[in-house]
DNA sequence: CCTACCGATCGGTAGG
DNA sequence: CCTACCGATCGGTAGG
C-alpha cells in the first residue's frame, strides 16, 4: 500500500483534497456538495467516508496547511540579517510564490476559512493574527529607521496583504507568466510607487 | 402607504435587502437561508416572498446596484479634465468612498456575484469586465504619456483594484477612520510607493 | 467500495 | 402576514 503510494505520489485523501479544494475555488465551501466531490474523484458521496472524517476536515487541513506554509516562509523572513525593505520584499515574493505553486489550495485557504467551526475558528484567526503581528513589525521596523515613509503600519499591512488576493482568482499555471514576472511588478508598484519620479 | 413609506424613509423591501447584504458578508450567499433572513427582519420565511421574488433575485440587485454606482463613478472621473495621475486617485478615492459608504452591500456584490445565475451572470461579467477596461485604459494613458511607471498595465490595474479590498472585511462604520484618512494611506503607498526616497 | 437510507434543512408555494 | 406543506438535496451512517 505504501508502495502503491509511492509510484503513485499522491494517496487518495491528497487527490480528495485536490479535488475539494478546486470545487471550493469555483463554487465555495458551502455550496460544493459531498456528492460534487464524489463525482470528481469517481467515487460515491458515502465512499468518500473510507478516507476523510467530514467535509469540515477537508476544509480544516487545507485551512492549517496553508496557514504552515505562511509561517515558515516568515521564520525564514524574520531570520534574514537585511534591512526591513528587503524583508518586506521576501514576503512579496513569499505570497506570489505560494500563491502560484498551489492556487487552488491557497484560495481555499483564503476565502473559506470562516466556515471552520469551533474551536478551529478560533485557532485559526489566532494563526493568522500572529502572521499579521510578525508582517506589521517589520514594517513598523522600516518606519522608524526611516527606510519607509511614515505610514499608517496597520493600513499598510493591509493594502499590501490584499494587492496580491487577485492573484487567487486570476492565475492558473496555464498562463504562462512566471512569478517572478509577478514579482517584478508587483514589489516595484508597492515598494516604489505608480508614478514616475519627475 | 407612499407616504408611510417616506416617513420611515425605507421601504419594507430595502430593509430586507439590507439585512440579507449583513448575512451575505457574515456567512456568505450560500450559507445565508431564507429563514436566517425571516428571523432578522421579525417574519416568517414565506412572508419574505410578499416583498421579493427569490434570494437570489435579492443577490442580483446587491450586485447591479453596486456595479452601477461603479460606473458612475467611472463616468465622472472619464469627464475630468486632468492627467492620468488625478484620474487614478479619483478612482482609488471612488473605491474607498464606496467601500466605506455601505460597506455590507459592496463586499456582498464583490464576493457572491458568482452564485448569480445565467443569463445575470454574464451580463455582471461584461459589466465589470467593461470597468475594468476603462480603469485600465486611464492606466495604459499614463504610461503613455511617461505620468507612470512603464509597468504591465493588467497588473497595475488588478494591483490597485485587490488592494483595497481589505476594507470590505475590516471597516465598520463604529471604526472613527475618515475614508479620507484612508485614501491619504492608500494613495500614498500606491502612488509614491512605501520606501522613503534618500 | 457500494446500496440503501437517515433526519435535517433547503427555497419556495398554496391557501386563507 | 401566517400555518401547513412540497419535493429536492444536504452531510453522513449502517451494513455488507
Amino acid at each position: 500500500m505504501i508502495l502503491e503510494q509511492s509510484i503513485k505520489g499522491k494517496s487518495k485523501k491528497q487527490l480528495i483534497s485536490e479535488a475539494a479544494a478546486q470545487l471550493f475555488r469555483d463554487k465555495g465551501y458551502t455550496a460544493t456538495s459531498m456528492r460534487d466531490l464524489a463525482e470528481k474523484v469517481n467515487l460515491k458521496a458515502s465512499s468518500l467516508y473510507n478516507h476523510i472524517g467530514s467535509k469540515e476536515e477537508i476544509l480544516r487541513d487545507i485551512c492549517f496547511a496553508n496557514g504552515q506554509r505562511f509561517n515558515e516562509g516568515m521564520e525564514e523572513v524574520e531570520q534574514l540579517h537585511a534591512p526591513a525593505v528587503e524583508k518586506v520584499r521576501a514576503l512579496i515574493r513569499l505570497h506570489i510564490q505560494i500563491a502560484t505553486e498551489d492556487v487552488t489550495s491557497v484560495t481555499a485557504f483564503n476565502d473559506e476559512w470562516r466556515h471552520l467551526s469551533e474551536p478551529y475558528l478560533s485557532d485559526f484567526r489566532q494563526l493568522r493574527r500572529n502572521y499579521e503581528r510578525r508582517f506589521q513589525a517589520i514594517i513598523e521596523e522600516g518606519i522608524r529607521n526611516g527606510e519607509f515613509k511614515a505610514l499608517d503600519p496597520f493600513a499598510t499591512l493591509y493594502t499590501i496583504f490584499s494587492s496580491m488576493r487577485w492573484l487567487y482568482d486570476w492565475y492558473k499555471p496555464e498562463r504562462k507568466v512566471s512569478p517572478e514576472q509577478l514579482y517584478e511588478q508587483i514589489s516595484t508598484l508597492l515598494m516604489s510607487g505608480l508614478v514616475n519620479e519627475k
